[in-house]
DNA sequence: GGCAAATAGTTGACAAGTCAACCATATTAG
DNA sequence: CTAATATGGTTGACTTGTCAACTATTTGCC
C-alpha cells in the first residue's frame, strides 16, 4: 500500500554518477599502469598544451576545477618537474604555466593511449549517436545551476 | 609544428566528468536546503525503500559503492536515526538494515523534491531521445572494465 | 595620491572516496 | 571434527575534493 519505493536506477543523475566513477576508476588504472601521475594531473598535463593556456588562472578558467585543487595539483606537477612556474613580470599576481620538457614528452607518449582509450568507449557509436550524446551532456549541463520553484508541491 | 595540442573538451569521459560533478553539487545543494543529509546518504536511504533490500549486503551489490562506505554511511544514518541496523539470528555476519519511521517520512518528504529535480532537467528531452541517453549510458557502462591492447602502438 | 574593491593564488580544515588489513562468523572438504 | 576458505563487516591510512579564510597584488575611483 503505503510502498514508497524510489528506483534509483530509473534516474539519470544515479546513472550518470555510477558511470562517471567507473569511467574514472578505468582512467586511473591505465594513468598507474604506463605513469605515476593521478587522473586530475593528467587532465591539467594536457590543458597545458594549448598556448592559450600562459597562467594558473587559464588553467582554473579552461577546467572549472577549484582553485585550491589547481594550485596543489601545479605543486605536484611542479615537483614532479613535470611542469614549471614563473611569476609574471607585468602582474606579480599571474603565475605563468607550462609544460618542461619531461612534461611535453609524457603527454606525447601518454595521447595514443588515451585517445586508444576514447576510441575504445566510443565502439559501436554511430557518428550520429555521439553527437547526440554531446548534445545531451549540453542540454543537461546547461541545468545544473540553482533551480527555483522546487517546492511547488 | 609540433603543436601537441590534446582537446580535452571533445572527450567524452571529460565532459561526463564535468557533467557529473555540476550535477552532484547541484544535488548536494538541494538536500543541504532541506535536510542535513549528504548526497551518499540520501542515495543509501532510497535504497532502504525498497523491500529487495534486508542487509548491508545487499545496499553494497545494489550500489556498487565501497565495502568501508556503505558500512560509514549506514552508520550516519544510524546515529542520525534515520536507519537501524540489527543482527540476524540466522547468520550472525549479517547486519539488518531498516529505515525508521523517521527515515522513511523524511524520504517521504524528499521524493516530490527529488523527482522534480528529475524532471527539470529531463525537460526539453522528448520521450526517444530519453531513451536513447539511458541506452548509451548503458553502453558506456558495458566498456568500463580493464582495456587490454592499448598498447599496440 | 590614496583607499576600496577586484583578482590571483595559497593554505588549513574538513568531507567524501579508495584501498587494504583485519576480525568474526559460516561453509566446505578432507 | 577441524582446518582451510569464503563471506560480511569494520577500521585506519591515505588521496581527492570542497569550502572558506587569508595574503598579496593591481585596478578604479574620488
Amino acid at each position: 500500500m503505503n510502498s514508497i519505493v524510489y528506483d534509483l536506477n530509473s534516474h539519470l543523475t544515479y546513472r550518470l554518477a555510477r558511470l562517471q566513477s567507473q569511467l574514472s576508476a578505468q582512467a586511473t588504472d591505465i594513468l598507474k599502469q604506463h605513469t605515476d601521475i593521478s587522473l586530475s594531473e593528467w587532465r591539467v598535463l594536457t590543458i597545458l598544451t594549448d598556448p592559450k593556456i600562459r597562467f594558473q588562472k587559464d588553467v582554473l578558467k579552461a577546467m572549472g576545477l577549484d582553485k585550491g585543487q589547481v594550485s596543489r595539483t601545479l605543486k605536484r606537477l611542479s615537483d614532479k618537474k613535470l611542469a614549471i612556474l614563473s611569476a609574471d613580470e607585468q602582474d606579480q599576481r599571474n603565475r605563468i604555466v607550462a609544460l618542461t620538457d619531461d612534461g611535453k614528452s609524457l603527454v606525447k607518449k601518454m595521447i595514443p593511449v588515451m585517445l586508444a582509450r576514447q576510441a575504445h568507449l566510443q565502439n559501436g557509436f554511430s557518428k550520429t549517436e555521439l553527437n547526440s550524446l554531446f548534445h545531451f551532456i549540453e542540454m543537461l549541463e546547461s541545468k545544473t545551476g540553482p533551480i527555483k520553484d522546487l517546492e511547488s508541491t
